[in-house]
RNA sequence: GGAGGGGUUCCCGAGUGGCCAAAGGGGGCAGACUGUAAAUCUGUUGGCAUUGCCUUCGAAGGUUCAAAUCCUUCCCCCUCCA
């Protein structure tokens, strides 16, 4: 079976360019291809899984990826899906972001012995001399045809600027630049980016007269509509210190049931029969197939072991069966209960409300409570005695835990 | 550069001297119902304090007993013209 029916069978694959010759290419060769990533936080989010994920599906395959880092380009900022220009950052944010994405993304991707890459486009960009550029590049391309492209047109009403007008042009010598140095001749990216990758793939047979193609993944939302990985606490990051395995797990545990199946295709490498079996369970069941697609994305992405326990914790606090120990737990100054603690400042100090009049809210709305006893008091104090085993656990609304350890 | 319009709380959007912490909607949070799902209904949605106080309506000044609302300067955005 072809990668390219693997890909999308599993439901990676919005449009292709040149769909028969890129599917001879795949069969007929080790394809050097590559997706870009941004460098503007310090840590991937869930939203980057999906092209991990088939970094990873076409590597087994046999084929090169190689992971650009937007080094240079993330110093201007893409206007595709955005109605903002993006701040710009500096490249010493930029190097340390960089080297951040390098580690997490070789759990899934095999860099050793020129496996696979990772570039960052300033090699090429920093120093890159203006006139020589717009003679090749800038030549290559009509202002009319860009300006019928979605993600510009979409921007004329709002307001563009010309930095962020170039940053077709720059991606497509991204493309350049990887024909030329390593053969590369496949970009893959969300959707957004088709204009973009079909730009560059056009520059590629206009200037090298070469073969070049183009796949994009399908930008995926929730079926509640929400952009996929955000939360209302904001991204889900793929780093442990910035979203903890069990919030992690919590993420894939919570999905949509109508998500359920898609998502096990895209995050998880179960085979599709096993993937088509879970997705059709009706009802309570289903919720059986959330457990796998949790504890298998949680797995893949922290380890075996995270996973365990980030799945022991959600039995002991949903199931009351397991192991309450694996819950996150944030440390608490004994001292600073020993004569009594107002709860809300308790609530606040355990990260479950951002101030002591929204915790006051949420227990006068009965969201609360404390080692399994609703809290009703707004003005209750907790003391050495509300620590037994110099812990609590508190409970905000239906699933939100917070395990306070005194030290 | 010229003319006009505008910047309000998480978002959209009312509000043109006191009744404004600021209508309404969206979103969020909580409650009920449930399957750690969805849908629905209800409550709530600046901060601190048990009456009350403090901070907020692009920024800084000013007028006034009193300003989101009036005046001055500045910054930013949009439309038309160049």
């Amino acid at each position: 079976m072809s990668v390219i029916d693997v890909l999308r069978e599993r439901g990676f694959i919005q449009q292709t360019t040149h769909q028969e010759p890129l599917y001879e290419l795949l069969e007929r060769e080790k394809v050097t291809f590559y997706v870009g990533f941004d460098p503007t936080a310090d840590s991937l989010h869930i939203g980057h899984m999906l092209p991990i994920m088939a970094m990873h599906h076409m590597q087994e395959a046999g084929h090169r990826p190689i992971a650009i880092l937007g080094g240079g380009t993330a110093m201007i900022g893409d206007p595709s899906g955005r109605t903002d220009m993006r701040k710009m950052l500096t490249e010493e944010q930029i190097d340390h972001n960089a080297s951040c994405f390098k580690e997490q993304l070789s759990r899934f991707i095999d860099f050793s012995d020129g496996k696979a890459l990772m570039i960052n486009n300033a090699e090429w960009l920093r120093d890159l001399n203006y006139i020589a550029f717009l003679r090749e590049v800038g030549s290559q391309f009509s202002v009319n045809r860009m300006l019928t492209a979605e993600c510009y047109k979409s921007r004329m009403e709002r307001g563009l600027t010309f930095i962020e007008f170039n940053y077709m042009l720059l991606q497509s010598y991204d493309f350049l630049m990887l024909y030329r140095k390593y053969g590369c001749k496949l970009q893959m990216g969300g959707d957004d980016q088709w204009s973009n990758i079909l730009s560059g793939a056009d520059l590629i047979r206009r200037l090298e007269r070469g073969e070049a193609y183009g796949i994009t993944f399908p930008l995926l939302t929730t079926s509640s509509g929400k952009k996929m990985g955000k939360t209302e606490a904001g991204a889900v990051w793929l780093d442990a210190q910035k979203t903890s395995p069990y919030d992690f797990y919590q993420y894939w545990r919570n999905t949509d049931d109508r998500d359920v199946e898609r998502f096990l295709a895209l995050y998880t490498f179960l085979p599709m029969d096993e993937v088509r079996r879970l997705g059709s369970l009706k009802d309570r069941e289903i919720n059986e197939a959330k457990k796998v697609l949790a504890y298998e994305v949680t797995r893949l992405t922290h380890g075996e072991e995270a996973a365990k326990e980030a799945q022991k914790a959600a039995e002991a606090l949903f199931g009351n069966a397991g192991d309450e120990s694996a819950v996150p737990a944030i440390p608490l100054d004994r001292n600073a209960v020993v004569s009594g603690l107002p709860i809300a400042d308790l609530l606040v100090v355990a990260k479950l409300a951002p101030s002591k009049s929204e915790a006051r809210r949420l227990i006068a709305q009965g969201g609360i409570t404390l080692n399994d006893q609703k809290v009703t008091d707004t003005n209750q104090t907790v003391t050495m005695d509300d620590f037994p085993g110099d812990e609590a656990l508190i409970k905000k609304g239906k699933k939100q835990f917070q395990r306070i350890i005194l030290q």
